[in-house]
DNA sequence: ATGGCTGCAAACGTTTTGCACTTTT
DNA sequence: AAAAGTGCAAAACGTTTGCAGCCAT
């Protein structure tokens, strides 16, 4: 899914494109394999439009996230991270556990014994997700110098 | 993993078994398997010692955060959610997207086709979860009728 | 011209901290 | 007796909201 669909939908939810709104979308589809606080977010939009304020990134990504285009998790005790969900088709991911970064893997869990076993439980299958944590290459190198 | 061992745990790192404390631990291991908002760990407390504060449920989550028997999520954009991570051996889950129920599976995706494709992108593996979201049993039968 | 978007400042709710006191060891 | 834990109140922090003005459509 590319950065066109996204505007698009956005205006058919009668949202308008404006020059803080585009330089945010440009950096979460620029950084949509990392996660990233909304102090780290403001930042980057400021480097392209020093008018950006922090409640702006807040809204846009409460606007976005409630067309579902936002994952977020906890970093820390207080600190909530976000990213773009650019989700082309279903995928699992490795994440790693240094840098937060997140790389789709072409491989999916569920196969006939998994099922009959969700099925014994009485369980209702929707999402799912696998997650491999780890240290990506960049990092695994970097640590060990 | 019992309640024993934790206990065990704590006292080798100098902690006090306090009765607040007590109950602190005897809540979370009997709320194993559902993730409880501070409020609602807080009140549990209380209902067997009218003493606990929100201050102490802070901070005895942050002692066993610290020794990572904590597990944590957002629940909504401004509630976190606790549970204890009692790891008897690795284990996957099935989470119900209702009541957040986590019930433990026994089925492992890795496998050597996974790994073989890890490795061909130089990732480092660590810890793994696999989480498949849907209704649980009960969830299912109530929000159907 | 209209209605959505923004920045600012103030408000809000959760989490953390300082302190005096209590309790476990 | 010493060290750790507690409750309370205050502070700190991230996030949300109200409002007046601005701007995309």
């Amino acid at each position: 899914m590319n950065l066109e669909t996204i505007i698009k939908e956005l205006k058919a939810q009668k949202c308008r494109i404006t020059p803080q709104r585009k330089v945010f979308l440009d950096i979460m589809y620029n950084n949509q394999d990392i996660l990233m606080t909304v102090e780290e977010l403001t930042h980057s939009c400021q480097l392209f439009n020093s008018d950006i304020n922090t409640t702006t990134v807040y809204r846009n990504l409460e606007l976005l996230d409630s067309l579902g285009f936002v994952y977020s998790m906890n970093i820390d005790r207080q600190t909530t991270a976000y990213k773009l969900i650019c989700h082309d088709q279903h995928h699992h991911h490795l994440i790693c556990s240094n840098c937060g970064k997140m790389e789709s893997i072409d491989f999916c869990p569920i196969n006939s014994e998994l099922l009959s076993l969700i099925n014994e439980k009485g369980f209702t299958l929707g999402e799912h997700s696998l997650k491999l944590f780890g240290l990506c290459k960049n990092c695994s190198e970097t640590i060990q110098s």
